[in-house]
DNA sequence: TATCATATGTTATAGCATAACAGGTCAAGC
DNA sequence: GCTTGACCTGTTATGCTATAACATATGATA
């Protein structure tokens, strides 16, 4: 059966959803609306640029090169210059409401802002969907490696490159 | 003096030497020797620009950028042009003699090529060293994660950036 | 020898990212 | 009110990273 009810909206933030078919808008909405929780309290400042910037995007569980969301922004009045995006998109970035994929050299929205950070991609060869999944177990592997040669971590990127459920066994 | 006996050539592969003062001209020896082994049988042909550009690699715990790469070997006498790094490079990476570190847009010898592939990588953001440590219970969280949404791993990147043991605890 | 696969080199171009500067907004303090 | 300073947005110009497309050479195969 179904939920009839959506104890945990984070859901998406699991990644459990972004290969599946969804309710889409509900899952942006969900995250619009865990960012507007947060905007005020942690210092975040969501301009007209960026917060338009996150709604692009918001719109599909996909990353977008900094060149095409400045299209976007460009066709909609903002600036038409490269550190436009950029600068949007890293002050996204820093404040934990975006990620940048570095497999792709792209950009794409946190589906899980102001939770577990440092996450672990799931990317899709097939169709290009980007999944996001919490990574402590992962975090803890990696420590454990640091740990034994005395390396200290700050930052870790985790991307994997693969085969989502619906593109596996379809031959590409 | 050198080392009268070695019983772990493949220490270096454990990261464990990357951060710490060592002999480096054995520590790049061992990894010579170790592809000389694997070259013929694994399909490898090590010509002379892929060669030199595995030297150029070995000759520091660093990732070096395509262009700083090319610029080696132009002074060499070989090509001068872009491709001419970028084909070398990609050689030893597809044949697990190099890794690429995303996070630097730069490439890096294997240190334990042959072995446990899909590695974690540690970059001091000290000193710019890089070390290369195996990272199969990292793989296993990964794929954990990976299982759970039905997601099949292909390549995995695991890269950390962070502070070496000699680098902590120096302001820097 | 003719043919094919592989390797190396070139020119030209595409794609990603940032430095440096200019003007605008707005709130704090005089 | 006016000035100051912090911050945001926009610009031009440039730099770094990577690949496409084409030309030539070499060596093995048939
Ligand atoms: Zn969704
Ligand atoms: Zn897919
Ligand atoms: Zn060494
Ligand atoms: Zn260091």
């Amino acid at each position: 059966m179904a939920s009839r009810k959506k104890p945990e909206p984070a859901t998406a933030g699991q990644g459990a959803l972004a290969f599946a078919s969804h309710d889409h808008a509900g899952c942006r909405g969900d995250v619009l609306a865990r960012v507007a929780t947060l905007s005020p309290g942690a210092g975040i400042r969501l301009t007209p640029v960026r917060r338009r910037t996150l709604e692009i995007l918001l719109e599909s569980h996909r990353a977008m090169g900094a060149y095409e969301v400045l299209d976007r922004l460009a066709a909609e009045g903002f600036g038409s210059q490269p550190p436009v995006a950029y600068r949007a998109l890293d002050y996204l970035v820093e404040h934990g409401l975006a990620h940048r994929i570095r497999r792709l050299n792209a950009f794409a929205a946190c589906m899980n802002p102001g939770d577990d950070h440092s996450p672990v991609f799931f990317i899709c060869k097939g169709c290009n969907g980007l999944a996001e999944a919490p990574a402590r177990p992962v975090r803890a592997a990696v420590e454990a490696a640091a740990g034994a040669i005395g390396f200290s971590v700050e930052r870790m990127t985790v991307e994997t490159l693969g085969l989502c459920p619906g593109c596996q066994g379809q031959g590409a």
